[in-house]
RNA sequence: GCCGCGGUGGUGAAAUCGGUAUACACGCAAGACUUAAAAUCUUGUUCUGGCAACAGAGUGUGGGUUCGACCCCCACCCGCGGCACCA
């Protein structure tokens, strides 16, 4: 046989061409699956600069997984699309003057050249892209539900406003105070805007949770997010006309406590408290209101330090005792926490007792601690606590369990009372969806000349995005520079009707496109029910874990509204989800241009080829770790595949070799679990230990060492990891190659591993005195069991007697096949 | 502060159920080939002592359970991610 060397670029070239002829793997969700597996992998955004090692690092993860349950017969959906509305084409526009589209088609175009380079075996029949008029026609379609049931709705709100993008932004997209996306300090400003009602939904989000398979941490954010916690709503009474202040609390057993109330100024002016205050108190309160209502969410937080408030002169009744306590307004109080009214308990929290400090306001122990230090310094006025104790100065609880049944008594009796109730509350919020960008879905809303807004009719879908619009950022809508936009809604509608201008949030679009990947050219529904009901839910979710909250918690409502529409048939969306692990720079940090440490995965492609850049992402550690890019490790990986390359280039023997036959099998067994396990990077390291001791084999000679049965064994295991080679490599052993018979590798069937040949015909056994290793004892596989004979054997090692002389056993343990343990004394 | 994840050789990391800690790879060292270098191959590589046999120590720290703990329990330290004036 000729010796070839191992040249990745022609290789790779030639079975990307073929595969592409053939078109193999395509069109696989028209069949009604039997063993359906549908996996997916987070669309991506297709920004300019092309593909990066994340990208590939997931892909390949999912492309591994994809080629490998193909191989043992299941039925794989593995689709691919593009999340192609969102600001950086569109920035880039205002920048350039080049329209997005122009850019997004571009990029996706590098895109699907580097997918294809890269080997990723996606079914291409059904790729979407959400700014084509085919997809957003159903984001609209799901927006006029939403609609229908109330469930989208218009509401006059503080929004987060982003000065730089010119956009309102959600809550979720507002990080530390600051613009997600372009780090501007987020400005706070009152906009009536279009809104998801997901709340509806929010206690079925939170059970949600108890049926997938997801990483805890994930589970738990939501949760968090979500934010349920039950608590009391005690009402206190205004003196002056008795009306019921009610405050939420987490806390009421420290209710004796509350020496002032107070409240978020919103809330005191939507109560329209003002007319109340005594003539004296007036100016105060009004310079106070108006100074809260012009500080940013940013002010507010650096006022976390010093607390700010005034004294309203009005008074509280605390009725669990009668007494009367001021009432303060003040910003550190949150609209939208609980009723956004606090009762100050300074002796027990940390907020109200700084406020207390400030204000002169009295403290009032009511728990009392068992820890001496801790009691004095509240007693003292020192500080506050928040701990279990006894109630004191608490009427009839005093020396009750503050955190047991003290708590459950007061609420009893405040309840029986009637002047308190349970309540639940939320952190979640509704979803604020418009946008006043250009490159997004319309919200397909028109307006008629009174102001009133009604759906666009469904025979006007896609309601399109206008092309005559002017991208610079005005403040306002780019929408409304379009001079189509406005003509077409009034020919549609009549004179003096407006569209919508503002256009959805890119969450809404890339909240359902799993639903849509099943039947992406259908012009009647977003999907055939045959096809949804077919191969829903998804069965294994690969995500960053930058879309733990959002994307997740909106996909999942989308799914539940469907599914209460009769649309769906399913309950949660994705049954098993995973995260991977991002990848870093050299330096360990985080890849940015700025910091020079980015990997261009072409580079490494046209160094290596991509089966090396495939599995050195896959060994770099577990999928889900941050892990650091390492170039002289990505070489031992190009090492790997080339000496494969090379050992098959030796002649074929009659018979393989007995040893290498057993580890073969033994390799087998441990990659065949490692693949659906996820755990690529031991499946990779058995298989590099199965190559050191076949060249070890083989050494010294002009044969394999392997028949040519068990040389398309080890090439059948290796194809999804590497198929570019493993395609060349079994065309090169395959007689039929090059007729129309041939079928290549991938869609071979899973060799089955020899349990019987993959075990060891002797095991070893250790040998334990008192916890330490002193020995080894050799057993035949038929003898594991006789444990008399494995205990008198196990004695008489040299290294074993030596520490059980003068001794005396008291115990001693045989694991069968593991270890053998001596306790003396 | 709260929630979550993690801490193992010089480095990335293995260790399936509580059972021989450090597989695999990188790096390093020595050697082979070479005029030389690169590439390739061979051998070694947790630490301490010892020529060696061997002995001791060893999975962030301190304790505990167990014949036996990277793994389970308690307390703590450090790193990373998220949330945070949430009453």
């Amino acid at each position: 046989m000729k010796k070839m060397q191992y040249d990745h670029a022609k290789i790779e070239a030639k079975w990307q061409k073929y595969w592409a002829t053939v078109g193999l793997f395509q069109d696989q969700v028209a069949v009604l699956p039997k063993n359906k597996q549908y996996l997916l992998f987070a669309f991506a955004y297709p920004s300019g600069s092309g593909l990066h090692v994340g990208h590939v690092e997931s892909k390949t993860a999912l492309d591994m997984l994809t080629r490998f349950y193909r191989m043992t017969g299941q039925d794989v959906y593995f689709p691919v699309g593009w999340d192609a509305f969102g600001l950086p084409a569109e920035n880039y526009a205002i920048k350039t003057g080049v329209h997005p589209a122009v850019t997004t088609r571009e990029a996706i175009d590098t895109f699907r050249g580097q997918i294809q380079r890269l080997g990723i075996s996606y079914d291409w029949a059904n790729e979407l892209a959400t700014n084509h008029p085919g997809y957003y026609r159903w984001t609209q379609w799901l927006f006029l539900q939403l609609y229908k049931k109330g469930l989208a709705y218009r509401g006059i709100g503080v929004v987060n406003w982003c000065p730089k993008d010119q956009t309102v932004l959600a809550n979720e997209q507002v990080v530390e105070g600051h613009c997600e996306r372009c780090g501007t300090k987020v400005v706070q400003k009152e906009l009536e805007q279009w809104y998801f009602k997901i709340t509806q939904y929010q206690d079925e989000l939170l059970d949600g949770l108890n049926q997938v398979d997801w990483p805890e941490a994930t589970k738990q954010h939501q949760r968090n997010w979500i934010g349920k916690v039950k608590g009391l709503t005690i009402d206190f009474t205004l003196k002056k006309n008795s009306q019921a202040l009610p405050v939420w609390t987490k806390f009421w057993e420290t209710v004796y406590g509350a020496t002032f109330v107070v409240m978020a100024p919103e809330k005191f002016e939507a109560l329209k408290l003002g007319n109340l205050v005594a003539a004296d108190r007036q100016q105060a309160v009004a310079d106070y209101l108006d100074q809260a209502k012009h500080k940013t969410e940013e002010e507010r937080r650096i006022g976390e330090k010093d607390k700010t408030g005034v004294n309203t002169g009005l008074t509280v009744v605390n009725l669990v005792n009668g007494q009367e306590v001021p009432l303060f307004v003040a910003d550190y109080i949150l609209m939208g926490v609980g009723t956004a009214i606090v009762m100050g308990v300074p002796a027990h929290d940390e907020r109200d007792f700084a406020f207390a400090k400030k204000y002169s306001l009295p403290i009032t122990q009511v728990v009392s601690y068992d820890d001496s230090k801790i009691d004095q310094a509240v007693r003292n006025s020192e500080r506050s606590f928040e701990g279990p104790g006894k109630l004191v100065n608490s009427g009839q609880f005093d020396g009750q369990e503050a955190w047991g049944a003290g708590k459950e008594n007061m609420a009893a009796w405040m309840i029986e009372q009637g002047f308190a109730r349970w309540e639940t509350t939320y952190k979640l919020r509704d979803w604020l969806i418009s946008r006043q960008r250009y490159w997004g879905a319309p919200i397909p809303i028109v307006y008629d000349p009174d102001g009133k807004p009604h759906p666009v009719k469904e025979e006007h879908l896609p309601w399109t995005l206008p092309t005559d619009v002017d991208f610079k950022p005005t403040g306002e809508s780019p929408l409304k520079s379009s001079q189509e936009f406005v003509a077409r809604t009034e020919k549609l509608y009549g004179k003096g009707w407006r569209p919508e201008f503002d256009t959805m949030d890119t969450f809404v679009d890339s909240s359902w496109y799993f639903l849509r990947y099943l039947d992406a050219r259908n012009t009647k529904a977003f999907a055939d029910p045959k096809q949804l009901k077919a191969w829903l839910p998804v069965d294994l979710y690969l995500i960053g874990p930058e879309h733990i909250v959002l994307h997740l918690l909106y996909a999942r409502f989308f799914t539940k509204f469907l599914r209460d529409e009769g649309y769906l048939t399913i309950n949660e969306p994705f049954t098993k989800m995973r995260h991977q692990g991002m990848i870093l720079g050299p330096d360990g940090k985080k890849m940015s241009k700025s910091k020079g440490n980015v990997i261009n995965p072409d580079e490494i492609i046209s160094k290596f080829g991509a089966d090396t850049l495939r599995i050195y992402e896959m060994f770099m550690g577990p999928l889900e770790a941050a892990k650091p890019w390492d170039d002289r490790a990505v070489a031992g990986v190009a090492r790997f595949l080339k000496r494969v390359f090379a050992v098959y280039q030796l002649k074929v023997s009659s018979q393989t070799d007995p040893a290498l036959a057993r580890k073969l099998h033994q390799t087998l067994k441990k990659v065949t679990a490692d693949i659906p396990a996820l755990k690529f990077n031991t499946a990779i390291a058995a298989m590099m230990e199965f190559l050191n001791l076949w060249e070890k084999t083989a050494r010294d000679s002009d044969e394999t060492a392997l028949t040519s049965q068990d040389l398309v064994m080890f090439i059948k295991m290796l194809a999804p990891f590497a198929p570019f080679m493993a395609e060349e490599l079994y065309g090169q052993l395959v007689s039929v190659k090059g007729t129309k018979q041939y079928q290549g590798v991938h869609v071979q069937p899973w060799p089955k591993f020899d349990a019987k040949l993959a075990q060891e015909e002797r095991v070893a056994v250790a040998v334990q005195v008192d916890g330490k290793l002193r020995g080894q004892l050799t057993v035949e596989h038929g003898q594991l069991e006789d444990q008399t004979t494995i205990l008198v054997e196990a004695r008489k090692l040299a290294g074993v007697e030596k520490w059980l002389k003068d001794k005396q056993i008291v115990k001693e343990i045989y694991i069968p096949g593991k270890i053998v343990s001596f306790a003396t004394k």
